[in-house]
DNA sequence: GTCTATAGGCTGATAGAC
DNA sequence: GTCTATCAGCCTATAGAC
């Protein structure tokens, strides 16, 4: 099932879904940047969906070393790791001109009438995320009010992630991206506060 | 330059790139449900794209009519008019199956490499959207510490609107969208109770 | 598993009569 | 301004030799 040929196409696919999207990403695209022939893509994959299915399932399946490990490198305290995470994706829209935002958020939203199994992927990666968050969450818990619904709070730090990465793309501008992270991090100051008074 | 049929083309236009996105509407899907052909079409508009401007063009015009008239009808204190902006969108999900989400956000995020017109125009969707909630948050402003950055929370609760409808879209649950509203709520609570410390 | 060639369908857009 | 007919190009996917 796995080969280098396949794993290579699924590379391609990754970053192409990432930059221009699913529908504006052809076959063709997708086989002259990875330099694979149409018969090996199609014994591979029935179909362009599947080639997304398998990209996703890599994107959920990775998210430790694709993501997790380099953005909380060096970095300890548990707050501090979910500002890095965020501090990941404003890199990432600065180094590009803002062409690379969230790569699952961009699908979610592009995809309108999803296949059952890519809906279901998309969501894997979302929870995945939110679990990674609520992580560092009950890490700190101590520092926050002991009635605070963690998971709540970590569903809406990935909601400011995908909502500042869209507004910045549009504006073409980081501000917006960094004044969306003020107002949370506020707002977790707030908390903070709030349980240093209990 | 206006006429009953360009009107008919962008009606039915802003009804199927809101439900099924920019690309995945053919100008077939318009020619057909519109009742309009082809030649009248392209009378009107050079191109698929300028049917799109003339979309974005009509939503940054009627924002009043086409959406704050009606969320606020009969509600009159400015923060209740904020959440009854986001119980509007909450609504269309409910209603549509989680079909309808925000029209400008799905475009802005479907369309990856935006004609300059087109990005000024989302941008423009965005700002006035924007607008409408920061005049709420001034004619509120007793209610909130003085030192607040009212575009920055304003900006913030677009980001939210817009993250909460991709989460809730995605998992097909309303329940995450209400648990992010919880979040605001309970943030915008903190800052006026901060407010009435002071 | 890899490669070339191409089928078959859909798309945006156009021509030209009325 | 409206209507019909149609083009040319791109797209996904397949056939079949190697």
């Amino acid at each position: 099932m796995n080969s280098a040929t396949r794993d290579i196409i699924i590379r391609t696919a990754m970053d192409l879904f990432w930059v221009k999207g699913y529908q504006s990403t052809s076959i063709s695209d997708i086989l002259s940047r990875s330099q694979v022939h149409s018969g090996s893509l199609y014994h591979f994959f029935p179909g362009k969906q599947d080639v997304l299915v398998a990209v996703l399932e890599t994107y959920r399946d990775e998210i430790d070393v694709g993501l997790l490990d380099h953005a909380w490198q060096g970095v300890d305290d548990p707050i501090d790791k979910i500002f890095a995470l965020l501090a990941g994706y404003r890199m990432h829209l600065l180094t590009t001109d803002f062409q690379y935002g969230c790569p699952i958020g961009g699908l979610a939203l592009e995809i309108h009438e999803p296949d059952p199994r890519v809906r279901e992927l998309l969501d894997q990666n979302f929870r995945n995320w939110v679990d990674a968050v609520e992580s560092c969450l009950i890490e700190a818990k101590d520092r926050f009010p002991g009635d605070l619904d963690r998971r709540a709070l970590a569903e809406f730090i990935l909601t400011i992630m995908e909502g500042a990465i869209m507004q910045a793309k549009t504006a073409r501008d980081i501000a917006v991206f960094d004044r969306n992270v003020s107002v949370l991090r506020n707002h977790m100051d707030l908390l903070q506060r709030q349980a240093e008074r209990a």
